[in-house]
DNA sequence: TTCAAAATGAGAATAATTCTTATTGACAAA
DNA sequence: TTTGTCAATAAGAATTATTCTCATTTTGAA
């Protein structure tokens, strides 16, 4: 009965976190989350806990916004709308970077290509719905 | 003979600054450039104005790399490169997020989108060169 | 010259993130 | 069970990029 392993419990719980919400969190939100199941768990452990996972390759960082790291438990390529009125972060699941442009960024810097990030920023529905209430 | 206008001359020189390099600065950077032509600016200027030339379309910010908020005197849209070895970033002017993938991501967000990033990492043809000597 | 408004310098304040260190907890060997 | 070892953690101090405050300076106009 689950007795299993009690090791990165908190650990654990934090990629489970990530992994189980679309919302593209950031260390704070994590943080907050996490304290339901474990109380006691500090901020630091999450900040340390996602660096390493990050490193690892299990996360992926979708840069700042609003000066806040954000997270997405998703390492698959896919496309992101960032909401500069909500700071939400949506997925865009049903579209792709042509692979040919990965392949010619690869050759056009001479270098390696490790990553490939395409975000849309603008304003959400729901914002739009809100603020143009006519 | 350029009397022409004193006025806003330090932040006259910040946007030039920007417009004349292709390095991506931070406002440190600028900060440290401005400085030749005007030893007494402060970086509390160059801060203020940057984000003016956000605001005003001017400029644009490409987020922060480590850490780092990024900008770029060109706003026309283009794609970027950022390597993880040294932190630099470098414009792939030949290539172009197609027009469909716009359009497409409005319609999915039921939203309106006003900018479009398309940013690579890996490591940079200087930093393979240094790196696997070999 | 005088005036009002805008721009700036200097440095304090803020806040996200990282670092330090003592403590805790898990597992293995005796 | 006891002990030892080592990784994981909590707590909070430290760091640092950025923003804010306010007194001063500069600008262009009257």
């Amino acid at each position: 009965m689950e007795q299993a392993t009690k090791q990165f419990k908190k650990r654990n719980a934090i990629l489970a976190c990530l992994r189980g919400t679309d919302v593209h969190p950031s260390a704070d939100w994590v943080h907050a989350q996490i304290k339901h199941e474990y109380p006691d768990i500090s901020l630091g452990t999450v900040y340390r806990n996602l660096a390493l996972f990050k490193q690892q390759g299990l996360i992926q960082s979708l840069g700042t916004v609003n000066g806040i790291e954000r997270f997405d438990g998703n390492v698959d390529p896919h496309v992101h709308f960032i909401c500069q009125c909500c700071d939400s972060v949506i997925d865009l699941p049903h579209m792709e970077v042509p692979e040919s442009l990965c392949s010619r960024a690869a050759t056009e810097t001479g270098g390696t290509v490790a990553t490939c990030h395409l975000t849309f920023t603008g304003t959400c529905q729901s914002c739009c719905v809100t603020h143009q209430q006519q």
